[in-house]
RNA sequence: GGUGAGUUACUCAAGCGGCCAACGAGGGCAGACUGUAAAUCUGCUGACUAUGUCUUCGAAGGUUCGAAUCCUUCACUCACCA
């Protein structure tokens, strides 16, 4: 197989909808012929701090087109940020101010870089032209597109008919993030499926400034949460932050469900398809435990964010804690006063978030001394050290001076 | 600008003078069962060393023995009209 076809079939796995794939075609073909290289471009939003798992979808294949002659463009959105993309949502999303948003914009760059080649990227911010557009500039910009035009977005459709309010400045965001595609002159542009509207204003807009060419646009499905219905996102608490324990990851990996395991398979493993494939097959057989199946996803997440070792320690800690119930190697260790209150004790490490919470486990039988049930809320802590317990997932270490 | 409807806990949503820390659903937490999975079943879901006390129903005042419920003002949201 020649590079370029391995190149193809890498670029076109596990995407949901390419537009223009010829472009993409010919920009590789060319890469290949004369070494010549090409933009890619990716909008991210620095409205959360952390990366997750969703982001690395992009992420991971960006990394691709890096290896294939791709010089990225990684764009932070922090003007853009200040109006706040309205995709997908119902209702108007709050407004950031300025330095949140730089203090994320820069650690998002530090995570990005534990995937993508910071010597192939070159990150820009789209304050940089949007601050200088002034009012002309945006009135040009608006005189290219129309309200009804605008409306056939399936979020603001929704919204426009059910009486639920839409501001302007919602309808100048897909127009910034064209515009954004014009300045950049980028020859692709990667985002998730529920961009399209904004992915092919940039395409659109390209052509309405005389760029004479047009950016191929590279759709990526959008990674569903822990909890398998809602896409993946810090403000639903869904997700595998990247910067996460080694520990913490693979313990959320295998928290998920079987369905979704296969579906984290698909979008963000590096194993064929076919091998996906011969899984389910084992698994539904009987030949193969899907938890085993699960393993090797967590193992294999674990170690991409940070190495193979790290990732097996994971593993046993995951096991000795869940599997044979044992303690965790390494808790958080404290010290309380002599004859504390076992629920005020369990507040001030931080177990439980009140007093009240703590009574109604321990009535519930979810608290543990010394790997021991206790029932008795009255209990109070002597000198020594003690394991404290709530629930399956929290310990801490404990001394009662 | 005018008229009308609304604002209840994490979300949706009942309640319309005492029986209200507030029905119900979702979510969350915990227990059982398991593969710490899912599904299912059960309990809990304002705070407080607690059979009681305190703070909550957009905000501030008022009426009342007693207010989420009635009145006044203000703020916000939505609909229709302009």
């Amino acid at each position: 197989m020649s590079n370029i076809k391995i190149a193809l079939d890498e670029i076109r796995r596990g995407v949901s909808e390419i537009i223009d794939i010829k472009r993409i075609e010919s920009l590789i073909e060319k890469f290949y012929r004369d070494g010549s290289t090409y933009s890619v471009k990716a909008g991210f939003d620095p409205t959360g701090a952390d990366l997750h798992l969703g982001h690395t979808v992009l992420l991971q294949k960006l990394r691709i087109f890096q290896n294939h002659g791709a010089t990225i463009q990684l764009l932070i959105g922090d003007f853009t940020a200040t109006i706040g993309d309205p995709t997908g949502k119902s209702e108007t999303r709050k407004v950031l101010d300025r330095d949140t948003i730089l203090k994320n914009a820069k650690t998002y760059q530090e995570q990005v870089f534990k995937i993508l080649d910071r010597s192939k990227t070159e990150v820009v911010f789209n304050s940089t032209w949007l601050d200088k557009l002034g009012a002309s500039g945006l009135v040009e910009l608006t005189t290219l597109f129309n309200v009804a035009r605008m409306l056939e977005r399936d979020d603001f459709e929704k919204r426009y008919k059910s009486g639920k309010s839409i501001s302007i400045s919602e309808f100048i965001y897909p127009l910034l993030q064209g515009y954004d595609s014009v300045v950049l002159k980028s020859d692709i542009e990667i985002g998730g499926t529920d961009q399209k509207f904004n992915l092919l204003m940039g395409r659109y807009l390209q052509r309405a400034y005389q760029l004479n060419k047009q950016q191929a646009i590279l759709m990526m499905p959008i990674l569903e949460g822990l909890d398998g219905v809602a896409k993946m996102s810090k403000s639903l608490n869904n997700y595998i932050g990247i910067t996460e324990e080694p520990k913490d990851i693979y313990a959320k990996v295998m928290s998920i469900s079987d369905n979704l395991m296969w579906r984290y398979y698909e979008i963000l493993s590096d194993k064929s398809l076919k091998e996906i494939e011969k899984m389910l097959q084992d698994v539904e057989n009987g030949l193969l435990h899907p938890k085993k199946v699960k393993e090797n996803l967590a193992l294999e997440l674990t170690t991409r964010f940070y190495n193979e070792e790290s990732a097996t320690m994971a593993k046993s800690e995951f096991d000795k804690v869940f599997k044979s119930n044992k303690l965790p190697t390494d808790m958080v260790k404290f010290e309380v006063e002599d004859g504390i209150w076992i629920c005020k004790a369990l507040v001030e490490i931080g177990l439980e978030p009140s007093t009240s919470q703590a009574r109604r486990d321990i009535k519930q039988g979810a608290v543990r001394i010394d790997q021991k049930k206790i029932s008795d809320e009255k209990i109070n802590l002597k000198k020594g050290r003690y394991i404290l317990q709530v629930g399956k997932r929290k310990f801490a270490k404990v001394e009662v001076k």
